[in-house]
DNA sequence: CGGGGAAGTTGATGTAGGTTAAGAAATGAA
DNA sequence: TTCATTTCTTAACCTACATCAACTTCCCCG
């Protein structure tokens, strides 16, 4: 059944009785995001947390030249959201687009907050999930202040290799955070 | 009595009975830390999460060139720990060092996890307060990306009024990522 | 309260990575 | 398969910020 990669995404942090898996799934949705299709655009309001069965989609931010900036990836096992947006429920500024045909299993926010009263393990749930995400991010900051793009590019190649032959150059170039023209260069010379 | 900043700041996302709040407190030290005098260092395994009352910490990595990149401050009210060395109590590569005399309050990883078993609450005040540090972060690592040296600068200035006349500049030039030196000129020039 | 090390300033010069532009290659919708 | 649209590449030139070095000012600790 369709929810068996979210249960065992889960069943690593928590585990959960028969019944309760039963409650889980009770508050889950699913659907189906069509390649370039925007599963949240800037200045929405965010009202689920996303979690990648197949495909994948990616975070993304525009400044005020127009350039995109991806924060994210999102592929199949991984959750996203506009973090700021669903903890607040103000606009935020984040856009999550899919990057291929992906589907995906959605947690409403009240859904949420519902499963916290009825199994209080998952606070402990998403309390772990938060914290790895936390460091990550922690990483990618202490990276972005001390390597050079070449460097960072290396790093991402070991930490995804899975998205590198995936995912167009531009996208990576965006994660990594220079040009796609100087991207192009850098893997071209040795 | 010396615990009422940190009881506050538990107040704001939690309550706490008179009975929890001893238990709480139970399991909390206290400590000085004098200028210079650094907290954790690189290579420690991250025993403690620390909570500032009086005073202002830094946590700060050394790249291979040998040089600073601040992650975070910590002045009162704030909490403080290698957070990838805390969760998975291996070496970390974060510094901590107090910037002046500075009185802390400690959790130790093993306390906060007895914390999680007796007052399941608390899972839910560390996952709210990781949700919160994740939102600063990802809009960090934002910034760093689409944003000027001298925009990232008044960002700064706004977030954290206090702090600017508070800190060496040269703390603040590597929080916001240039050299002490462009950020004289950056400051000097209008 | 004085001296020494740290912090800040200023100038000259260097460089990683950006910008613009134009063509080539890949890709997806029909 | 075809054509239109992205994506990728390459090249010339540009700029934000780094580096190095010398000087001044601050401030803490004995």
């Amino acid at each position: 059944m369709p929810f068996n990669l979210l249960l065992n995404n889960v069943a690593r942090y928590i585990h959960l009785t028969d019944n309760e898996k039963e409650i889980f799934i009770s508050h889950l949705h699913q659907k189906k995001i069509k390649r370039k299709q925007f599963f949240l655009s800037y200045g929405e309001i965010c009202k689920y947390s996303a979690f990648v069965t197949t495909g994948c989609l990616r975070g993304f931010t525009v400044d005020k030249n127009g350039i995109e900036h991806v924060l994210s990836f999102a592929p199949p096992d991984w959750w996203i959201a506009d973090m700021y947006s669903l903890i607040s429920q103000k606009p935020g500024t984040l856009n999550i687009e899919a990057l291929e045909d992906t589907d995906v299993i959605l947690l409403s926010k009240t859904d949420q907050e519902k499963l916290y009263q009825e199994i209080p393990k998952f606070e402990r749930f998403f309390r772990i999930l938060t914290e790895k995400s936390l460091v990550t991010n922690q990483q990618r900051i202490v990276d972005n202040l001390s390597l050079t793009a070449e460097e960072r590019y290396n790093i991402f190649c070991e930490r995804y290799p899975t998205l590198i032959n995936h995912l167009p150059q531009k996208q990576i170039a965006s994660y990594i955070g220079v040009t796609p023209e100087f991207f192009s260069r850098m893997r071209n010379r040795h």
